[in-house]
DNA sequence: GTTAAGGCATTTTTT
DNA sequence: ATGCCTTAAC
């Protein structure tokens, strides 16, 4: 261990920095605004920590929400420390949770080798289940019932803590959860959601558990603080009791999962559930230029609730935002081409500085091919990732089979694929003795050959399954991992199925495949870390190695593109761009309808959480920001005309410069509809409170024009959305 | 049991 | 326009 004093920890630290990283061991709340060196704070945090207070490692947690953060905050406090952060408890909220629950399974009431399943597996099991029910699937689609059950557990609620009334619809959605429940018990499955339930059950029904682990940990940090749910709130308020400091990061402006159950009212929430902690706001930026903050402050000065923070830099004002009226998606996807070429051209910047930003995935299409035609590298960031590929998904299935033979979603994935002759109708009288007999898939697929219920061509065809999987389970008991993987990729005959495949699919999915193998081989258990009864740190001590190849890939779903190394432009959501920063920001597609999107438009609250998405997008650009909108678009195969987002005039215009490659006559965007002007003439803010003789209450959307023009966008809570002139509609501001 | 044609919806995403 | 999924025909 390097021996390191107090001034080499708080060196290069602004004071309220310091004060977050040196203060003495209670609550802390760290509002962090875009830049503001929160991974910093936290790293230094831990450092302090572990080297001041002389607190070990193994007795500090920090939660994450990604694995890519918990990575990266590790190699960090390596870094700064020289400590092996071996025993540091990073990791995300679902890791974390389902690290205690493999230690603790038994406390926990779950079988000893549950598996964890993702959404696609979770959505197949929860179709099975409404069709087992004679549910009416229309009425009830399966999609929606999963969503309600993942809502309902965020909220920690159980089937029979649900009250629907007379609610027919809540009624029927409680019966699919409760039956649901039941499936997953009996198969060892446990979904995202669960794992979080669980472990929050484990401290609420083991309470001696409960209490060695409030023994052991004497500091706990969380970051994106913002993005809790209200599961992992009262988990972490159950854990830390009344002994365990809490240090909680974030930043009420960057909450953009509301639509996912993230509660952004628990960072208030925080202040008074744990007593007397220490407010602290990191409002000094490093990242981008004076104009670029000066844009993301006004933008976000238009949601009335929030904390209220803003960003500053000591840094100059650097150039104009760029701001580009494109004639349609194509125009706009040539610029950015075009914008794009020319930086790596005469300003020195790799591809890799640069990124371009959208809303919807649906964007990324006109933007790719713009780039292939000019024959730039880019890599598109999202889309499906490795353990998401059905190929891959095949080939898990048949691997958890081994492991697990009563995991029915897993069977019922690849009992047919690739065919070999079982099926609908002999799925479904599977099925059906299991439900009657309370059995698994493969039990009743056992008892289906032995007592003869099928057809002879059906029990034969079942009987070459039930060998096939024998057979494959005690080929791999003497191999290595990724032999294994091998092994069941070759004879399940799905290398074969899907080689079979029309176009260019199928020489990537065999591509997949073999990465599977190679994934396998680089595999190495003892990275995966867990504690004993008392919470010391030991291996998990799991079954086999395959086991635990299992677990990993359930809870890491992998990065999507493999070429990560090659200089290339940066395409993403702007959910996606969340913590990254870019020299060069390209935000494409700044269009109403689109962006706020159209989903959102109607509700003030989602329509804030749209603007701080937009806050988020332009706190990522460190130099240069281009903001482009098109004034049509063809979408869904329909040409689509809009205006350019209210966004772009709630950006002070002195900060933006208008690009212009063609000649238009009318007066720049940017100043013609400015929400300031607009403001001035009402008296209104957007966000307001206010009352309409005839329409009632309402909240203030949008403003645009001047003077006697001046309309506003309001919200009312009983006659929807209106834009109403501001002379004539006489609206009273509401006393908040 | 496999393939072709029509219907339908289509924000955002991690674990 | 496109992909996904159900339904209908080989």
């Amino acid at each position: 261990m390097r021996a390191m004093d107090v001034t080499e920890l708080l060196d290069g630290l602004n004071p309220p920095q310091r004060e977050a990283v040196a203060s003495p061991l209670n609550h802390q709340l760290v509002l962090a605004g875009a830049g503001s060196g929160k991974t910093r704070v936290l790293v230094h945090r831990i450092a302090w920590l572990m080297q001041i207070e002389h607190i070990s490692p193994s007795s500090i947690m920090a939660v994450t929400f990604t694995n890519k953060a918990a990575k990266e905050m590790r190699s960090r406090v390596e870094e700064l420390t020289g400590i092996s952060p071996k025993h540091l408890w990073i990791g995300t909220f679902h890791s974390l949770a389902h690290r205690l629950l493999r230690t603790h399974w038994k406390q926990a009431n779950l079988s000893e080798n549950f598996q964890v399943m993702d959404s696609d597996d979770q959505l197949r099991l929860i179709k099975r289940i409404v069709r087992g029910l004679n549910i009416d699937e229309e009425v009830y689609q399966p999609k929606q019932a999963q969503w309600y059950i993942n809502a309902q557990k965020d909220e920690g609620l159980r089937p029979q803590h649900i009250q629907p009334f007379g609610d027919q619809w809540a009624q029927t959605m409680v019966t699919i959860y409760s039956a649901y429940e039941e499936a997953c018990q009996r198969a060892g499955l446990v979904d995202f959601a669960e794992l979080l339930f669980r472990a929050h059950e484990l401290w609420l029904n083991n309470p001696s558990l409960l209490t060695q682990y409030q023994q052991r940990f004497r500091y706990i940090l969380v970051d994106e603080f913002q993005d809790t749910n209200t599961i992992q709130y009262a988990w972490l308020r159950v854990l830390a009791g009344n002994a365990i400091p809490v240090m909680a990061v974030g930043d009420d402006d960057q909450s953009i999962y509301g639509w996912r159950g993230a509660r952004i009212e628990n960072i208030q929430q925080f202040s008074k559930d744990f007593a007397g902690a220490q407010e602290i706001k990191l409002e000094q930026n490093y990242r981008s230029t004076g104009n670029i903050l000066k844009a993301a402050n006004s933008v976000i000065d238009n949601n009335p609730t929030r904390l209220g923070k803003n960003l500053w830099t000591e840094g100059d004002q650097g150039e104009p935002i760029a701001l580009y009226a494109a004639f349609n998606e194509q125009d706009e996807a040539r610029f950015i081409v075009d914008q794009v070429e020319s930086h790596f051209k005469n300003n020195d910047r790799t591809y890799q500085d640069m990124a371009v930003l959208y809303r919807s995935n649906a964007q990324s299409r006109v933007l790719e091919e713009a780039f292939i035609r000019a024959g730039l590298p880019y890599r598109i960031y999202g889309g499906q990732r490795f353990y998401e590929r059905l190929e891959i998904k095949n080939a898990m299935a048949y691997l958890r089979l081994l492991q697990n033979r009563h995991d029915d979603a897993s069977l019922e994935r690849v009992i047919n694929v690739p065919a070999r002759a079982i099926g609908e109708k002999t799925v479904e009288t599977l099925r059906q003795y299991a439900r009657e007999h309370g059995t698994s898939l493969w039990q009743a697929l056992e008892q289906a050959i032995r007592k003869d219920l099928l057809a002879a061509r059906a029990t034969t065809a079942l009987q070459k399954f039930e060998s096939l999987i024998d057979e494959m389970e005690v080929t791999c008991q003497s191999i290595e991992l990724h032999e294994q993987v091998d092994h069941v990729i070759q004879t399940s005959g799905l290398i074969e199925h899907h080689m079979k495949e029309k176009g260019e699919k199928a020489q990537a999915r065999i591509e997949n495949l073999e990465e599977l193998v190679n994934a396998a081989k680089t595999f190495d258990p003892d990275d995966i870390e867990a504690v004993d009864e008392n919470g010391e740190p030991v291996d998990v001590e799991y079954a086999s190695p395959l086991a635990a190849f299992l677990d990993q890939a359930a809870l890491d779903a992998g990065d999507a593109q493999a070429d990560e190394f090659e200089d290339s432009v940066q395409m993403m959501t702007l959910h996606s761009a969340k913590g990254l920063e870019f020299p060069v920001v390209f935000m494409a597609g700044l269009e109403e309808g689109l962006f706020p999107h159209k989903m959102s438009a109607d509700d003030p609250n989602r329509l804030e959480e749209e603007r701080r998405l937009c806050y988020v997008g332009i706190t990522r650009a460190m130099e240069k920001l281009y903001i482009c909108y098109a004034e049509s678009r063809r979408m869904y195969g329909q040409e689509n005309f809009a205006s350019p987002s209210r966004f772009i005039r709630e950006i002070p215009h002195d900060t933006i410069e208008e690009v212009r490659l063609k000649a238009t006559v009318s007066k720049p965007v940017s100043q013609q509809f400015s929400v300031e002007s607009a403001q001035e003439a009402t008296g209104l803010k957007i966000g307001q409170q206010v009352w309409h003789a005839k329409f009632g209450e309402g909240t203030v959307l949008d403003m645009e024009g001047q003077g006697a023009q001046a309309r506003v966008q309001v919200s009312f809570d009983f006659d929807g959305t209106k834009w109403l002139v501001a002379a004539y509609a006489n609206l009273r501001p509401m006393d908040l």
